[in-house]
RNA sequence: GGGCAGGUACCCAAGUGGACAACGGGGGCAGACUGUAAAUCUGCUGGCGAAGGCCUUCGGAGGUUCGAAUCCUUCCCUGCCCA
């Protein structure tokens, strides 16, 4: 490992929210060793999304430093569901579930992470080995006003919402996996401060060097608010098509534009600060500087021709109000079509009410004229370009 | 095991015999505006019908009533208190 532990240092203490303790990392970097960097994955959606490859890209900084990342697939705790920040009680899954989830999985994760230093373990392998009786043994470990001060269990609480016995579990099951596998560091989101610093107890009590705990940022999904989470569904997905993931980012709040690039892109430094100055002394447009965030995260997960293409063609529909340059294509038998009947036939809505809705919003026209009357047929003489709404767009034609 | 309070649409949450397809907020969608699918403002947000209107929905199953989300019985689930 050529780069000195100071170094090293810098580059992992880069963008980090939390960091306990630099004196403990290190001291371990100057052993030289490979650390063994653990991060957990849940293993409940089979989706990676940017929110997740805050810490991913951490990960990959520590792999590119000469660390292996040991990630943790939390396919037991996954049938108890992390609590964290959930408000609620999630479903458990099942092991096929967490199977088909996982092949999904690995494929995207090596699209961040160096595949030659990356271990792969299953939680099951060894929580699933323990019986009762080491059960008793560790939960023996930890009292429950320790456990009951994470904020998500006492707030539950609080709101007289249900906690189970099961959930209480899950931060001790996560930290006997550092045991488990001798973590050296664990990373995470803030949000994973309480777990993180459980398994640096059980550690300790196995005589173990407590693990290095690092705590990444919070991104914001697309509603701007909550966190990039699956089960909010305000998530951007790294195997989602250009033009999603352009119109997802085209569609955040302009204040998250920043955050992003520095937590989400591979964007130089020097140049994320040029950004922010022209943003903040307004001489840049933030929808310029949200389409470059937008083409970066493009060319970063599909190509830098998608990204050219896919920003050319936000900027005819959008910006030009023109039509998209490729539109898909629906063929009907019938010449005359209500047009009620046609948007529901072609599924571009799903109900008729909704139909009607929508065209008396004004959200429907044909060639670029408004249709507002639910009775107003179709001629398909010729075909016609059929639009709904912003951004959905259909040709349409007679077989 | 006993007592009490609850279970309402995607989520939160009002409603406690007819005016309830069900207040309000969030989310979502749409329109206007715009330097963006940002922000802001406005509208819509169960289904079928051109419309009058009709059908399905308020934890499950029964029942009372001309009429129930609202009352009764029972079952399931959650919280609190007592044991």
């Amino acid at each position: 490992m050529g780069i000195d532990a100071d170094k090293q240092l810098d580059i992992i203490r880069t963008n980090v929210a939390e960091l306990i303790s630099e004196d403990e990392i290190l001291y371990k970097l100057k052993s030289k060793r490979k650390l063994r960097v653990k991060l957990g994955i849940d293993p409940s959606g089979p989706e990676i999304h940017l929110g997740f490859s805050v810490v991913l890209r951490k990960l990959r900084q520590f792999q590119d430093l000469g660390h292996t990342a040991v990630m943790v697939v939390g396919d037991f705790t996954g049938m108890i569901g992390d609590p964290s920040g959930v408000s609620k009680t999630r479903p458990k899954l099942t092991k096929k579930q967490v199977a088909k989830n996982m092949t999904k999985y690995k494929q995207q994760i090596f699209r961040i992470l160096d595949p030659k230093r990356t271990e792969f373990t299953y939680n099951s392998k060894w929580l699933g080995a323990l019986s009762m009786y080491d059960l008793v043994e560790l939960a023996s470990k930890y009292t429950v006003a320790r456990i009951l001060e994470r904020d998500d269990f006492s707030q539950r609480l609080k709101d007289g919402l249900p906690v189970y016995m099961h959930e209480i579990l899950y931060p001790l099951c996560q930290g006997y996996d550092s045991v488990a596998i001798r973590a050296d560091v664990e990373l995470g989101g803030t949000d994973q401060k309480f777990n993180l610093l459980v398994g640096r107890e059980l550690m300790r009590e196995s005589d173990m060097e407590p693990q290095v705990v690092l705590m990444m940022p919070i991104l914001e999904g697309t509603d701007g608010v909550r966190k990039m989470s699956k089960s909010f569904n305000n998530y951007i997905g790294i195997t989602e098509s250009p033009k999603q993931m352009l119109g997802k980012i085209m569609s955040l709040p302009d204040e998250h534009i920043i955050k992003y690039f520095k937590l989400a892109t591979d964007a130089f430094p020097h140049r994320v600060e040029e950004y922010r100055m022209a943003l903040e002394d307004a001489s840049m447009n933030p929808r310029d500087a949200k389409l470059d965030l937008a083409k970066t995260l493009v060319r970063m997960y599909h190509s830098a021709q998608a990204a050219q293409k896919t920003a050319e063609d936000f900027q005819r529909v959008f910006t030009q109000r023109e039509l998209p340059e490729k539109i898909d294509e629906y063929k009907t038998t019938k010449i005359n079509n209500n047009i009620i009947d046609l948007l529901v036939e072609s599924k571009l809505m799903s109900s008729r009410s909704e139909a009607k809705r929508k065209v008396r919003e004004g959200a429907i026209d044909i060639d670029g004229v408004r249709v507002d009357d639910i009775n107003y047929s179709v001629a398909l003489t010729q075909p016609v370009v059929l639009r709904a709404g912003k951004h959905k767009f259909l040709r349409v034609s007679k077989k």
